[in-house]
DNA sequence: GATGAATGAGCCTTCATTCAT
DNA sequence: CATGAATGAAGGCTCATTCAT
């Protein structure tokens, strides 16, 4: 039972990872933890200062890289949207070389950021991360448009886009802890959403700025 | 059951279904559902014996319907992809007409059974949706092949596919309480994995048999 | 067992008088609470909305009306003290008069205040006003030295004389509960001080300033 | 005991000290103990067999000297109050002795075991030595009285005389480690309260027996 | 002798559920 | 029918104490 220390803590971190893939940050239980990772409740205070301490330990630094990538990305993309109008290829490439970065530094706690923090500091992460995908594809569609405006509905078009991509893309990480596998999955999926994107916005191309939708 | 009041089951069951959207089963409490209905803790129990009732009055029924349409819909399905080599122009039609007959009947209640179940019986039904929709497309895709089998990634590919187009339907439900842009948003959704699956279909069919991923 | 609400209240806050009167703020046991007024914890939170909760609703009350007395009582003895040299006969009655106004009010909560704090927002109360007093004596004692100062010794004599002073009312204040025996022994208490103070006095008029002590 | 360092003890004892002083008996944290003695917790358990044992080890011989003390002193008084009818002046003397020899012999000892001793099994030890000089005073003053028997009232007079006397000698205790002013303020203290106990002997003699409280 | 990881009972608090009224 | 007071199990967390090393 004496185990090593660094034993203990990766066993408590591995027990953790699960309770909360299958809990989520709010429900996930200590002493649950505690059971799983075979030791007491307590225990696990020698190593984690509390809830809060363990799910950092995990999410943190995947956080912490995600923050670097999101801020140099948007200075990236700011600059081609600007200044490119056929920025379009390349943004795409740009999509999927921030993702890959994150996903392979990931593992597990990138998923656990985004889906099961609900509840800790971190809940609004995948929110942001949305939104940041859709002020991009904001300005690229409205570039399409004659008018340079996007309707209500071509709005929520845009950000159904953004926010179901997204998503996939944390599904793919959650079912697929193999890093080659995610590459290649997630190279689909946005070769999937690629394709749908470039068809709508030749629609958007075609279209007034008639109010579509009310 | 006695002499109970409709108009008070009804007044549990919206107050219900507002704390299951906004807080999920798990987290979901008792006392704010009675609150917001207008009465004590208590006589909720007088019409539903508990939490987990209460979630199932709101939610079973349209399980039940996605139940009935999963096994028509299955049979339907084995139909057309064993008789009929060109079965994709119109399985997609299929998908969405299942889809929004389910998206018609259900309401919020189809949104708290997939986005909000967590904690209660019925968490898994998000995973047997996909699975449904997996089984069709794995067929769809086989069907595709020179040599009628997938590989390992392939199956993995089909799996992605399936499970990200569903979760974005459920997204959408999420987020779009009005049934005309949730069709609409769907029809979008679904024409953007509809053009991805073309082309990857496409890619099967030249494709031997051979293990694409070790 | 079904009791009326505002008789369980008071069991509550009886039992807990008790409590914090045995084990102090810090020290006391929202188990033993429960237990003695006859109850279960989580009941207990029906009333109070917490540990501090439940200490304010006995301690509070009387902390305002210390404020209140303190404030006006600081203010009517700086008068005195500054424009009247012969202000000692009277400065007793007040200090007594303040003291009886507490008292009254009081019950166990003062004695609670004073003494069973620790740990909660009001532990530095009795600190305050021995302090308060202190600096009372203080200007006393400096106004009877020919010179007007105070070697560190006398000032310790002095800070001797308030704290004793405040603990043996406080003790009172625990031993007594009927305010007129309280009244009563305090201005015994008073007396005794008063004697030993007006010979302190005597022997610092005739004092030359030299340090008394290292 | 086993091969024992004493350094090793003292250290412990020192520290427990410290702790002790600061944070009371049950607040006391063997933790901060073992860091502030430079060891780990678990160490402490070879030289004393847990907490109480510990602060045992500290205010144990205190409370032996003050229990041998406690009952030569009363033989003594009790011949001097039965043989001498002006014992009074005397008896103020032989308080101060048996005080400073208290004093002398405890250091900091003292202190705890009046102060910080709550939770301990010497929480009641102040009780008891306010017991001994009520005991005491109750003597002398009954002697005073004309018929020999105190009221009640005059019993809580006594009580209050002797608790609050106490109190203050602890408070000067705990507030002053220097030995030559805890001295000159016991000294002082005592003389205050003796000026304040004469005069109220003076009054006893004049009283009739009547009851003067209810 | 000493270490410090581990235990386990206890802390305050919350909440679904029950039941006397 | 409805109330809401009361329960009891569970939550995160702390800490004196034990024990394998």
């Amino acid at each position: 039972m004496q185990t090593q220390k660094e034993e203990v803590r990766d066993a408590i971190l591995e027990a953790a990872t699960t309770e909360f893939s299958q809990h989520g940050y709010a429900e996930a239980s200590m002493r649950r933890i505690a059971k799983e990772a075979g030791m007491t409740t307590g225990n696990i205070y020698r190593y984690f200062s509390g809830k809060e301490e363990l799910f950092d330990a995990i999410v943190g630094p995947v956080y912490s890289q995600y923050s670097s990538y999101a801020s140099e990305y948007l200075q990236a993309v700011d600059l081609h949207v600007n200044t490119d109008e056929n920025a379009t290829n390349d943004f795409w490439q740009r999509v999927e070389d921030a993702l890959v970065g994150l996903l392979k530094a990931s593992g597990t706690g990138l998923m656990l950021l985004l889906c099961r923090s609900e509840g800790s500091k971190y809940e609004r992460i995948k929110q942001e991360i949305t939104l940041f995908l859709d002020t991009l594809l904001l300005k690229v569609f409205a570039a399409a448009k004659p008018n340079g405006t996007l309707t209500d509905y071509e709005q929520r078009e845009v950000k159904m886009i953004s926010s179901t991509l997204i998503e996939g893309v944390v599904l793919i990480i959650r079912d697929n802890p193999e890093p080659k596998t995610l590459g290649l999955l997630t190279d689909r999926l946005i070769a999937v959403y690629s394709g749908g994107i470039d068809q709508l916005l030749e629609e958007y191309k075609e279209r007034e700025g008639e109010n579509h939708h009310a």
